[in-house]
RNA sequence: GGGCGAUUAGCGCAGCGGUAGCGCACUUCCCUGACACGGAAGGGGUCGCAGGUUCGAUUCCUGCAUCGCCCACCA
């Protein structure tokens, strides 16, 4: 990191000025408490026209946020910021991601603890550890489901509180008085109420099906957690006995050899048309499968001919099901081969061999097999290396597993046109910013060819509200589920007993089982526009708050957080959740990698935030355009610090020459009346910008002409308003208002600062109106064209290498424009410190000449 | 293999049918009564490549290349 030297000056510059700060810093603490004590953020629930509501993204509580996050939240409060200013009450609630995977995770290392279900909640257990740092010999500690997400929850409050000390401290203008956490009980309620709603209405199923299957975390995992990576592999020619031959077969997953149902050909390759009708013999295991035909099989892949097992890949699974081919399973959850020799495997050899395989891993039992094959003389040749693409959990470290297991699952579209052509409406309609996003959702929308599977087999998460009744004969009716009653939510089926059952009648024939499972993390978020505005809770807020304005987020999620979202709020009210989504794009690191903490170049947002203040970090964010991936770059924080220094400065300026409240009707010389009709342009061009989520452009407009300003208005108007020109003072006057407004969603700091000093009497800035109320009465050509020459006069200064207030017998200002520069010819003079000016509009290129 | 985006000065990015723009960095000058944590000025680009449309293409169209992302491909 950077040697950090501001602190020693910024020290000095309090002593000189103690009331009016010098430069940016110490700014955040002092605003962050005011706003908060004057309650600058609350939404006041006026009326549903007046509300501008905002879906925003709950960051997943595991450990440490990073600059990405810093980057896309400041999109969105510069559009919230801007709202505010143009009248609406805006609601901007902040919710919090801590029910999943991720915290089990933090949980499980910070603690040191792993989940053991058969053990009872314990009220006085103690972790092993505390901040997970554990020594050498340390192995975790078992603890009840019940005390794991205790802990769960307290380690997700202690992150919580750090995270809203950084949203703090980086002025999103949230109201902190709407908070919602997606492991709450409010949360739960929700969730579980709209899955009954979803279960009611047929949207929601269970069904025993092949599931992808995660075998490190033992849980199942839906179509929009996958990821495809590379990885390696070895293919195996194994070579089965048909019609007095051999067969061979290649195959890079061996040790699925005993689950084997069938072998497959194309039915238009003439190198297997003689086997129609005949049986193969599975190598070491002698089971006799048979020798079937199906389009789906690439005759130029592998040897042409597969082998169908129990599943290798969605391809068996589709075989399996149009070809009616027995089941055969062999995998444990854990990704292990089963204990036991199953029954298909009649001769003795075979059992045998299948005894070697016993409690292996997949990776085990391949190489196990490889050598029982070789041995057997049924494998041709070596195994032979090959990298591949296989399909991983997200968070995973293992390839998924097909495994037939029972799992709950909602209606997407996947197998329904109607709901499909709907979802794909919803698309049209929502605005995505930018536009181009639009096709992802497309994409994943025609692409989807499974339901959504919500059920996991996890701990921290939230209960399906469902229980089963157990037969009398001990097993478990899963075809008619108890379901909870509403008034009841949120409940935990495995701690109480539903309606008309006790306690005491679980696990009993007889009685009742809970449903074990928990829901996917997606299925409490994906509810987040109905638990932010208060479905089923708050009616008035809801009617006010719902169907929501804005749903930020990344690029990443559309497939999930995004696409679920559209769902759910489908299936509830056959409407959209919101009109706008905005994406932003990827924060890379500086040498254009994305940042990820794998890779150790993860940016910790308080260093910048700290060393350049909050306002330049912001500034940094604002600089880029939703959805453009974006590099971490200090040089555009130092750029920020230093816009934000200026404002202080030019406010101090003139705030020194014009204390008071300004009149524009005392605002008369044309210069003047131009400079607030150029700014007049620039306020319209910025709220148009962020009209369309552009706030890159509205910054951009902004300070261009601010820096104009300075540069030029400010010098040509000095002499006249050290003279107390009236004119002069209210117009220098109403554009820092103005500007101060124009940059308070980006810069929020400093401009409440400089405002204050305005008026000192009065609200925030952030509640003053978007400045818009000055009249275009000159047109901006007077200024602008004085601003081209007096830097001409200025260039023609530094090419003489004399000071800029030299003065000099006479200027000459001449071509296109210099007509209407003329209204300046007086503030021209004094600018320059020339005795004389010359006007001539005459010639066809402008230019400008001095004598000295 | 399908889709999306990007390719403009050393770097980071705007622009978009009509003599190439901004910021940083670089060079020169200036402690000028807001600001030296500052200011003024300057040098630097055949706008990825090849075709096409057009009076005119960095901008529109087609193809190609390179980079990034998403989806499909797992026998």
């Amino acid at each position: 990191m950077r040697p950090v030297k501001l602190a020693s000056m910024s020290e000095e510059g309090k002593k000189e000025q103690p009331e009016r700060a010098k430069t940016v810093d110490g700014l955040e603490k002092k605003w962050t408490q005011w706003w908060s004590e004057k309650k600058i953020y609350e939404y006041r629930g006026k009326s549903r026209g007046s509300t501008y509501s905002i879906d925003t993204p709950p960051p997943t509580v595991s450990g440490h946020l990073h600059v990405g996050h810093v980057f896309s939240y400041t999109h969105t409060d510069i559009i919230a910021r801007y709202k505010r200013m143009k009248g609406f009450d805006v609601f901007y609630p902040m919710g919090w991601d801590d029910n999943g995977l991720p915290t089990e995770r933090r949980v499980q290392n910070y603690y040191g603890v792993y989940v053991d279900t058969s053990l009872k909640f314990d009220p006085s257990f103690v972790p092993p550890l505390e901040g997970g740092k554990a020594g050498k010999d340390f192995k975790p500690a078992p603890c009840s489901r019940e005390n794991f997400i205790k802990l769960c929850e307290g380690l997700s409050q202690k992150d919580e509180e750090q995270f809203k000390n950084l949203w703090v401290e980086l002025g999103l203008s949230v109201d902190w008085s709407r908070t919602y956490h997606t492991i709450g009980p409010e949360c739960r309620r929700i969730s579980q109420l709209e899955f009954l709603r979803n279960l009611e209405r047929g949207e929601a199923y269970q069904k025993a099906a092949p599931v992808l299957w995660d075998t490190t975390f033992q849980t199942a995992v839906s179509q929009a957690e996958l990821e495809s990576r590379e990885y390696p592999g070895f293919y195996h020619t194994l070579l089965f006995r048909a019609d007095g031959g051999k067969v061979a077969i290649k195959t890079t997953r061996p040790e699925l050899l005993p689950s084997c149902v069938a072998l497959i050909a194309n039915p238009k390759d003439p190198r297997y048309g003689r086997l129609k009708g005949k049986k193969a013999r599975t190598p070491l295991f002698g089971v006799e499968v048979p020798i079937l035909f199906h389009e789906a099989v690439e005759m130029d892949k592998g040897s042409g001919i597969a082998m169908c097992c129990t599943f290798g890949d969605a391809t068996d699974v589709e075989w399996w099901k149009e070809l009616s081919l027995p089941l055969r399973p062999i995998l444990t959850k854990a990704g292990r081969i089963c204990a036991s020799v199953p029954e298909w495997i009649e001769n003795e050899a075979g059992k045998e061999a299948f005894e070697k395989l016993e409690g292996l891993t997949v990776f085990s039992a391949r190489k196990e097999i490889a050598s029982l094959l070789k041995g057997s003389g049924e494998m041709e040749g070596e195994p032979v290396p090959t990298s591949r693409m296989a399909n991983f959990y997200e968070k995973g470290s293992k390839p998924i597993e097909i495994l037939p297991s029972r799992q709950w699952y909602i209606a997407n579209g996947s197998h329904d046109e109607k709901l499909r052509r709907d979802l794909l409406r919803c698309g049209e309609e929502l605005s995505f910013h930018p536009a181009f996003m639009k096709r992802r959702y497309d994409n994943w929308v025609e692409g989807l060819s499974e339901d959504w599977l919500i059920s996991r087999q996890r701990f921290f998460g939230i209960p399906f509200p469902i229980w089963y009744r157990v037969k009398e004969s001990g097993e478990v009716d899963y075809l008619s589920p108890i379901r909870a009653l509403p008034a009841d939510l949120p409940v935990d089926p495995s701690s109480s007993a539903p309606q008309g059952f006790e306690e005491k009648m679980r696990g009993k024939p007889g009685g009742f089982v809970a449903e074990p499972d928990v829901m996917d993390t997606w299925a409490a978020s994906s509810l987040t526009p109905l638990l932010a505005s208060g479905w089923k809770k708050d009616e008035n807020l809801f009617e006010k708050a719902f169907p929501m304005d804005l749903r930020p987020q990344g690029q990443d999620i559309i497939r999930t957080w995004l696409f679920d979202t559209v769902l759910r709020t489908w299936l509830e009210f056959k409407e959209l959740p919101w009109k706008d989504a905005t994406l932003s794009g990827w924060i890379l690191d500086p040498d254009h990698k994305k940042m990820s903490k794998s890779k150790g170049n993860v940016v910790v947002p308080k260093e910048p935030i700290e060393e350049y203040g909050a306002d330049a970090v912001r500034y940094w964010a604002a600089c880029a355009r939703l959805g453009v991936d974006t590099a971490y770059d200090e040089g555009e924080m130092k750029i920020g610090r230093r816009l934000a220094n200026k404002i202080l400065n030019a406010s101090k300026f003139i705030l020194d020459l014009k204390p008071d409240e300004a009149d524009f009707s005392l605002v008369t010389s044309p210069l003047d009346l131009s400079l607030l009709s150029a700014l007049f342009e620039v306020e319209k061009k910025a709220a148009c910008a962020l009209e369309a989520f552009d706030h890159a452009l509205a910054l951009q407009e902004t300070e261009a002409f601010f820096w104009s300003f300075c540069d030029d208005y400010i010098e040509l108007v000095k002499d006249r308003a050290y003279r107390k020109d009236e004119s002069a003072l209210n117009a220098l006057r109403l554009a820092l208002d103005a500007l101060l407004g124009l940059f308070a969603p980006f810069l929020p700091f400093v401009t409440e600062e400089a405002w204050h000093w305005a008026h000192p009497k009065g609200l925030s800035v952030h509640l003053s109106s978007w400045p818009l109320p000055l009249e275009d009465k000159a047109g901006a050509e007077g200024f602008e064209n004085a601003a081209f020459f007096l830097s001409l006069l200025r260039k023609r200064k530094s090419e003489g290498k004399v000071s800029l207030k030299t003065e000099v017998k006479k200027a000459k200002i001449f071509g296109p424009g210099a007509k209407e520069a003329r209204i300046a010819d007086q503030d021209l003079k004094a600018a320059v410190h020339a005795k004389e000016i010359e006007f001539d509009p005459s010639p066809l290129q402008a230019g400008a000449e001095i004598e000295f």
